[in-house]
DNA sequence: AAATCCACTTGCATAATGCAAGTGGATTTA
DNA sequence: TAAATCCACTTGCATTATGCAAGTGGATTT
């Protein structure tokens, strides 16, 4: 008998949302699953934004448990950790694609490369398509 | 002389967004001036989800400096403070509208009514335009 | 003039995040 | 095969964010 369930603050769809990911890293480690192709705790604890060991490691716990995330030992070596995104994870695509237009048009320093913003503007289903295919 | 920007983590869209709206509640305010019509400072203290006076105040306060939203005096009631999204709030709407289906799809007790989500598969673009026509 | 409304602020408790160091099993090196 | 290193964490403690209850002060209503 599990009770996973941590009874909600409202039903509303934002709100669900932000209970899963409405912290400062969750987002962060799925965008480096999304677009970075990044597997390994040790490649997630070398982005840019230095999360550190213990946040990640609970973020990690916390997106496997809210089945965003799955974890495997990699077969070539039993030390070594596979994080993966879930069907559910990957859902995920379209809204971080609108999350990087608008950052793309309010931030001057935006580190988007031109062409990705181009893509998007362009053609959203093929780059979605592309980055699926990617993972 | 003003001196505002705060050092980024890292020049990721993705992080730029985070930082502005990262939080518990900033999206449960914009969601309230998007979806739901309000505008006072007691509307938004009487949502579902029950934010406390305090973070609501500083989290009105933080949306205001980012840009994303404005205040204003009540001409009908010199008490009253209007607060509106600006360009830049209104821009978040299709990143909110993936948000809600990607949480429609994975809600079971999802709170959003059926038709608005076949509105937002069949015809997202006219959505967007009713919504904004709504403000 | 007194009561009420409104948008907050203040003070204090709890929870989330941040930093540095440590742990233990698996793998590599000598 | 013993020692060193790698890997994915855990632990302890400091700082920051959030949560709760009460209070404040100006504008409006009674």
């Amino acid at each position: 008998m599990k009770r996973n369930k941590k009874i909600a603050r409202s039903d509303c769809p934002i709100n669900f949302a932000q209970e899963i990911f409405g912290d400062k890293w969750s987002l962060l480690i799925i965008r480096d699953l999304l677009f970075k192709g990044k597997k390994y705790y040790s490649e997630f604890l070398n982005s840019d934004e230095k999360i550190s060991t213990n946040i990640l490691a609970s973020r990690l716990g916390q997106l496997e448990t809210d089945g965003l995330i799955t974890k495997a030992i990699d077969s070539d070596n039993n030390a070594k950790k596979i994080y993966a995104l879930s069907q559910k994870g990957i859902d995920l695509l379209p809204m971080l694609l609108e999350m990087i237009a608008w950052s793309a048009k309010y931030d001057d320093e935006t580190g988007t490369p031109a062409e990705f913003i181009r893509q998007l503007e362009d053609d959203k289903e093929s780059l979605i398509r592309d980055l699926i295919a990617a993972l």
